[in-house]
DNA sequence: CAGTGGTCTAGACCACACT
DNA sequence: GTGTGGTCTAGACCACTGC
């Protein structure tokens, strides 16, 4: 970080310099200033130099650190505030994103009661129900991108609302990032699991893919979340990745839709 | 459109002047230049001036006819791309998005195969059960901004793939800006459906809100999606939306997710 | 070649938050 | 007041498209 690829002046041809032999260029792979500087910032922040909550330096002290103007440090602020990696807040300063953060809270969690807006029931209420190492089945394997075999932490929890449970979670997680990890600390923690994560285990998931299908409830998910057999429920298979498309959590959850709804913006 | 809010030097207080007997404003309602630029293309879009697929002015005309610099009605242009409502094409323009344009094909729908990418499966089949006017249940009468009773286009259809019944769909329109919508329109136009409305009824669907929910199979799906009767299904209920937040279609979908499932990005 | 969007810079000024 | 992000401008140059 403390040496930075100037361009004095004008274009940058992604670090090569334009070679008159290079007639035919597979790929131009040209790269805009900001482009670089974005990668930059991303480094730091994939490096913990600025933590989750933390202000990173002002535009203008980045574009005298990168030795370029300060609209180029501002557009690659820009699409990093954008993809929700930075928040800005005018007067104050530009903030790593945080899943502890009030306002953003539950930002994964898509089911909102049907009536009244997302956090309007008050706080989850939360049931561990197992937490132990295991080895990775080849499907969790390849959704973490380990090996087959590999040591995980494998988790299993209710969430109720207003006293009914309405959610059950199978989580799993690579051991060595997240060695030391029990059930008390799971149970204990009061504010989203990603804070937790954030906070214990250095780890900030910033994007994640999820597949949703209708499946009947069998196997004990009736029992615990007292549905009768068979009734449908939102499966929903959640892949979390850190900076840098890192896949860091693999989650299956079973979600009761009579009283909530899994809520999607198209644009 | 021939006279445009002109700001020869520096700020813009929306329009009012900074009196000094306004001491204390309830809202600020200052309004940067360029979101006053962005509503003028909103206008220009909704009132039909710039089609979907057509290109809009070159940012140097809109600039010269706002009286305004070229980078304030580039980051208009900016938000309305970041919008989904145009697209830009670098040495060709910027043009009005459009549901026919192939690489955006089926946007709004996230039902994508397990196996390969979204169209994987070659074109759907769409067999039109039903499709009559109607007059608006209290329910659909709130999600479509009319009063209940009013008329309305109902149509019913099946979306098959690989010979699969996969999708049935109910779909509620205002009728008046539908007027003349018929079962062989529908069934005969190659392409999505919100193509259709964009070129017969100058209607472009620019944003959609679903609920997602996991129902069994009954009423009669059981038969026209071929599946066993209580089978679980994912229930989706769309409202599609115009410029300016206009509702303008409500669509009750329920998905068999056996083979496909429903497609999520978080972030 | 001309025309389009895309990048980069430099400077001025405004809105907001803290002190 | 000072420092932060936010807006606006003007000009230069680059990359891509199509004539």
């Amino acid at each position: 970080m403390s040496q930075t690829p100037v361009s004095s002046t004008g274009n940058v041809f992604a670090g090569a310099d334009s070679s008159v032999l290079a007639s035919a260029p597979v790929t131009p792979a040209f790269s805009p200033l900001y482009q670089q500087i974005k990668g930059l910032i991303l480094n730091g922040l994939r490096l913990g130099e600025w933590k989750p909550g933390e202000v990173i330096p002002s535009e203008m002290e980045l574009a005298a650190r990168f030795r370029v103007s300060q609209g180029t440090v501002r557009k690659a602020i820009d699409e990093l505030a954008a993809e929700n990696l930075l928040v800005r807040r005018q007067g104050k300063g530009t903030f790593v994103a945080t899943h502890a953060a009030q306002y953003v809270q539950f930002r994964f969690l898509k089911l909102v009661p049907d009536s009244g807006p997302p956090g309007s029931e008050g706080p989850a209420q939360r049931d561990i129900i197992e937490c132990r190492r295991a080895r990775a089945s080849a499907d969790v394997a390849r959704a973490l991108a380990l090996r087959t075999g590999d040591a995980v932490l494998q988790a299993r929890r209710v969430l109720s609302f207003a006293g009914t449970p309405t959610i059950l979670e199978d989580i799993w997680l690579p051991a060595a990032p997240f060695k030391g990890l029990t059930a008390e600390r799971l149970a204990n923690y009061h504010g989203p699991t990603y804070a937790l994560f954030e906070t214990d285990f250095n780890v900030h998931m910033v994007r994640a893919e999820e597949k949703i299908r209708a499946e009947p409830a069998t196997d004990g998910l009736e029992q615990l979340l007292k549905v009768a057999h068979g009734t449908p429920l939102l499966s929903v298979e959640r892949i979390a990745f850190t900076y840098k498309d890192v896949p860091m959590e693999l989650r299956r959850g079973y979600y009761r839709t009579d009283t909530h709804h899994y809520h999607n913006t198209l644009s």
